[in-house]
RNA sequence: GGAGACUGUCGGAUAAUCGCUGUCCCCCACUGCUUGCUGAAAGCUUUUGCGCUGCCGCUGCGUAAACUUGCAGCAAGUAGUGGGGGAUGGAGGAAAGUCGGGGCACUGUAGAGCAAGCCGGCUGUUAACGGCAGCCUGGGGUGACCCAGAGAAAGUGCCACAGAAAGCAAACCGCCCCCCACUACUUGCUGAAAGCUUACAUAGCGCUGUUACGAGAGCUUCCAGCAAGUAGUGGGGGGUAAGGGUGAAACGGUGGGGUAAGAGCCCACCAGCGUCUUGGGCAACCAAGGCGGCUCGGUAAACCUCGGCUGGUGCAAGACCGAAUAGAAGGCUGAAUCCUCCUUGCGGGGGGUUCUGCAGUUGCUCGCUGCAUUAGCCUUCGGGUUGCGUCGCUUAGAUGAAUGAUUAUCGCAUCUGUCCAACAGGUGUAACAGAACCCUGCUUAUAGCGGUCUCCUGCC
RNA sequence: UGGGCGGUCGCCAAGCGGUAAGGCAGCGGCCUUUGGAGCCGCCAUUCGGAGGUUCGAAUCCUCCCCGCCCAG
């Protein structure tokens, strides 16, 4: 069981720089509530912004990594901020073997967002996945 | 049955799949450190051996090692990271708001006073509190019950508008008494004028003698003066707080006596205050009786007074490791005196006291602490570093931050099957809401399920 | 997580125990052929919400709601 469905830390996006990184340089696509930004992992490409993290902190997998913002100006309830990011990444764990590798996504929650159910949360992040075509060719 | 009051409890259960996360154990990989062994290399300061040197000693040089230094490999141990496997733990009644109290940590000063802030019936509870429990007093409610609580006769301030007056009691209107002036009325006296009568009797006025006239007397009317009284107006002096469309609030209430008018001025009853005694209660306070003065506005969530509590800052507290760097400018650095040591002495060293200067704390004062000499202290500016660092830290515990998705059964709620029960089927399985140092309260949000009690209505 | 500041008309705001100034905007009128300018008038169901203190609260007290700032 290698293409598992596990998502450990190493398939998460824990570092500041990393979301700025990829929220400003990256590509992007918008739905009703979320807003995807992607950008290709390359660890050797720019050696000199990366210097202290690529070091250390770059796992040594090649799948894509997730990372998931949602500040309290969408709700200001941290239990409902709690439960929709559990839920995107639910999401995301499940559809992330068919997803290209080599990949960061970070997924940013609009207003209202905590107001869907999961299976909106789900339609909605899927198309996000597709319009951004992340999905493998097969 | 309806309407309420108070209070308790709970925040679904079991099983399964995938996934997250803390700790522990095992395995694998990598990295660091320590130790040992092996290997090659370098060095001669130290130790030892050998050679230069037949023997001994010293010195020097060279060389080697089980000596020193770093390197590589292997093995073991240890630590970390990642992966795999196993065991075990993983949100709440409010985790929330961050309102109160405490622990804990630091702050060279935590010490006193003032200031500042908070609290406020009494007793108990507690580590502590503004919490809780019981009680006391006052107020609200038909009631179960609820709400409030030091001091307004220590002082200051404020009480808009209205009102005579808003707090010391007086002024104003009004009421009453006295005096003066004026006016009106009544009564009495005096005077003058006018009108009427003057009969009878009789010794009875003058004149005339036919009527009549005059004087006098009587009566009536009017005028004037004086006196007294009453009423009114104005002025002055005094008494009074009963009354005075207001206002949130107006100087005890009712009745009687009393008075020029009135008034606790006096009396009875009632309300209230102060004080004393007795009794009850740990106390707040309560009850009874006596005495007193006669009665005292509200506001302290205005200043304030009294009593009590509080030093400040807060885990981004703080301790440690690693990494990195560059400093510059400015300010301050005294006196007096005593003791002692060195010295012939000059002089120097050490210590103490007093004052002084600078710096330090929370606002101020005192007090305290450090420094007062060639190295320190302080201030300002500048430069560098900032790590998934470690600990603090948790029988939940991170540092982009762990609990999600789904299913089954039961339970619960609700709907349908003619009402109830049972049964069957459908739907939903919630709401408020997520620990970041901990504990204890309060407040706020929210789904149910009870218990006790009160009032109203109906039936038996 | 801790600390601090604020909320008054559509906007900017004064007032801090005695019943809510002012400016801009808006509406109506006058003026003008019309518009602008000018002049006059109107415009706060009560001061973020709910309780309390007081005779009386935007103001004082308590609890909530919302917004902003600072600290790694």
């Amino acid at each position: 069981m290698t293409s598992d469905e596990k998502l450990p830390r190493s398939r998460r996006i824990t570092h500041r720089q990393d979301f700025l990184r990829i929220q400003s340089t990256g590509r992007r696509c918008r739905s009703a509530h979320f807003l995807l930004a992607t950008l290709p992992r390359v660890n050797a490409a720019a050696p000199q912004d990366a210097r202290h993290v690529s070091d250390t902190l770059l796992p040594e997998h090649d799948d894509a990594r997730i990372g998931i913002t949602i500040t309290t100006k969408v709700d200001k309830r941290a239990a409902r901020r709690n439960r929709l990011r559990r839920r995107i990444r639910e999401i995301f764990r499940r559809e992330r073997a068919r997803l290209l590798s080599g990949r960061d996504l970070v997924i940013i929650a609009l207003t209202g967002a905590t107001e869907l159910e999961f299976v909106s949360v789900e339609d909605e992040v899927r198309t996000l996945l597709r319009r951004a075509r992340l999905y493998r060719r097969n």
